[in-house]
DNA sequence: CGGAGTGTGAAC
DNA sequence: GTTCACACTCCG
């Protein structure tokens, strides 16, 4: 295949290509690719690394996936090829470095997981009475699905504010903004987003209609998980 | 050490060379290489003795040393990895093991004889912790067996999925699937084609349970071919 | 796409 | 814990 598709657990506007080996002994094997927003091709993990710079912890990511495997964890004890690599070490290329939140969803800690589902059980909530009859996708749900042997049950849904927002870009956006702050998610309160998503009143906050998560919520989320700081704690994010 | 040096054990114009490990977790390990007077490289014990066929008895042949060592003595050990299916070892003959039933040449191409061969190499997935103790037939042993003077004594086993699969049917479906496209053979992979065999996840797929074939194996059909491009030449296909 | 170099799970 | 045998990566 040669398409290019969103990626995840990648900021949005990076993309990610899988090439199909045609020929020689290798045929049916499979090469990766990532484009950064810019367009700039990245071919391997270590070279994703460099660019991203010290301040970002790929350990989790897994390069041909395009997925955090949390089993992975800090492994990462790869050294660099005894010839031409010792010399990106230093801080990554600002000049060709990335404007958007890069950093945004590229975790340290063991969480995240972004799966595709179609088929789910639901709750709606109050915000169905306002909402468009059909015109935009179903959009999403949010919910904290396993942590070790416990199961978690509670959903968020959201809906996406436009027809230019992909599904991955949403999901992406909502999985950064939950772990690069502790402020509430609330998604987009201003109906000006609707017309416009190009116009984001609050880039902190994921392009989706407004939702709420009450503290109550927050509370039992922290013990569902067992956590004592953590405020949310998103385990999986899947596809209505 | 790179230095490749003449090794005693085997015939003239091999080589053995042993390189050291320079970084990552098995730093300071060695790798041991032999290369053919063709200048083929080998990387392990079974790639050699698969290659070299009945010709050379390597029982007592130590990989890592390149001695023969008399104290290792006939140890049919090492299977493949995860099988536990291909019991016959050691050097059965086979021409006495016959298959039972020949269907062998469907091909049109410069191909195809059949003949039994018991030392193989095979491998099972992941799917075998869910198979049925003894339902179905054992089944199939594909394998690539003479070209020229050379021996090959590769395996793969498969097993049918259910009692509609015609003995011919397999084959045939295996032969086409093979021929029909450069993409890798892999048999079904769903574990749900176990329960309803009309329910073929993937028509391209022979109607077989999953196998592997090693990247390796690849290699060395095609250099005992002289194929450039096809992935596998099924050489012969014999009943077990 | 090849292949040297390293990872890695299963078998010792 | 170590070794084996093969898969995979990553860069040419």
């Amino acid at each position: 295949s040669r398409k290019k598709t969103d990626c995840p657990a990648l900021p949005p506007g990076w993309k990610k290509e899988e090439v199909i080996r045609k020929s020689g002994l290798s045929a049916g094997k499979s090469d990766v690719y990532y484009y950064s927003p810019t367009g700039k091709k990245f071919r391997s993990k270590p070279q994703l690394s460099r660019y991203l710079g010290n301040s970002v912890d790929l350990g989790c990511f897994d390069f041909r996936t395009g997925k955090m495997m949390p089993s992975k964890m800090q492994k990462n004890k790869q050294r660099l090829r005894s010839d031409n690599l010792s010399l990106s070490k230093g801080k990554p290329d600002l000049n060709t470095a990335l404007p958007i939140r890069q950093t945004a969803s590229i975790f340290k800690q063991p969480v995240t997981k972004v799966v595709n589902h179609p088929n789910n059980k639901v709750k709606t909530d109050l915000q169905r009475a306002t909402e468009q009859p059909r015109q935009v996708p179903p959009s999403l749900r949010v919910f904290s699905g396993r942590f070790g042997r416990q199961k978690v049950q509670r959903w968020m849904e959201m809906f996406c504010m436009g027809p230019d927002s992909a599904d991955e870009t949403l999901l992406s956006a909502i999985a950064s903004a939950l772990h690069m702050s502790s402020a509430p998610i609330t998604g987009q309160t201003s109906s000006a987003a609707d017309k416009n998503p190009s116009i984001w009143l609050n880039t902190s906050q994921p392009l989706c209609k407004a939702f709420t998560v009450t503290d109550d919520d927050i509370r039992k989320n922290n013990e569902l998980f067992g956590l004592k700081k953590r405020r949310i704690s998103l385990y999986e994010i899947r596809m209505v």
